[in-house]
DNA sequence: TTATGCACTTACCGCATGGTAAGTATTTCT
DNA sequence: AGAAATACTTACCATGCGGTAAGTGCATAA
């Protein structure tokens, strides 16, 4: 089903992983052309700069957003959305929006994820239980990510802090917090 | 009532400010120092390295955190524990939590926040409606710290995006979640 | 008055980083 | 076969960074 990666999409799944651990100004093109085997003028060969190359990983995951959104199927749309905030929650890519949304300033001067915002909201506004303003669905979507998103950069302080027996616990409530949270908005 | 802070104070209060904006790596010791009136050999002399510097950062910021929390004063539980959000939210102190959160396996071996998350842990299971176990709180306590950490950071996003009109309502919802989780969960 | 410690400064070093320039091997097109 | 494009490589450079070494001006103590 999957083809083999062409070399420039293999770069920039890669350069995803490490912008997301390691935040922009903390992955280099060494250490990612290095993942891959190539030397960092490989990265510019394609990309022209690192900044270019930050938007290309930025749009391609908004796109992934985006496609997982879509190709999700479940006997309703709780458990759809619960599907696709639990692969949120799996994948590495809220630490990569955070660290877009914090470098903001720094490193975007715009920002791709519009198109996946605009796919929750809408699917948001389809299957809402009662008709809401837009700003209100936008507020509940900053609820949702804010919450998946500090669950999981937290959790190795919490584990760190209140040792490895927490983290079963945490998981459990975060992920009866989602189902509330769901249940709360949708029909 | 606040006495002239000594130079080292300063410093840590500047530097407080370029870290929760840059992250660790994105402020240079220059560029606080600069900011200070002073070169870096100034910080250098009283912290020994960046990272020392950093973590007396830390250290200072979950004290002035704790601090705010013992001071607050309000006629309930709930009010007191809005206030501090609302300082939480105010302060710039969140996005130096969350910098710290995500480059913690990169520089901080030890994390200083633990007495803060305490205090707040107790103030739960103080005023909680009903008894709840520690991992309950601490799971409520992120969900806190993640819908107020998220706001701030994807406001400007959000700004960006959907246009200076949305901030104001935002804020609105914003307020209003806060408000409706502390109910539910204090008496 | 001298001495001691404090709060810095200037000068410098080595390393990592993003980026440029030019060259090379391999494939594809004509 | 020859030309052109592709996908790189090696060599190099300028900048910014954290950190070291040594010195300076100043206030206080003996």
């Amino acid at each position: 089903m999957t083809p083999p990666l062409k070399p420039c999409e293999t770069y920039i799944k890669i350069a995803t992983s490490k912008f997301a651990e390691f935040g922009y100004r903390g992955a280099s093109l060494d250490a990612i052309a290095k993942e891959a085997g190539v030397t960092k003028q490989a990265l510019l060969h394609f990309f022209g700069t690192k900044k270019k190359l930050y938007e290309a990983v930025l749009e391609d995951h908004a796109a992934d957003l985006s496609a997982h959104l879509e190709a999700t199927e479940a006997p309703s749309p709780q458990e759809r959305l619960l599907l696709h905030a639990q692969f949120l929650t799996a994948s590495q890519g809220i630490r990569l929006i955070i660290r877009a949304l914090m470098d903001s300033q720094d490193t975007a001067d715009h920002w791709p994820m519009k198109s996946y915002l605009d796919a929750l909201l809408s699917f948001l506004q389809m299957h809402a239980k009662v008709p809401r303003s837009s700003a209100s669905h936008l507020s509940w979507i900053n609820k949702l990510i804010g919450l998946i998103q500090y669950h999981i950069i937290s959790l190795p302080a919490m584990i760190g802090m209140y040792g490895p027996d927490c983290a079963q616990s945490l998981e459990q409530e975060f992920e009866q917090t989602l189902r509330d949270e769901i249940d709360a908005i949708l029909r």
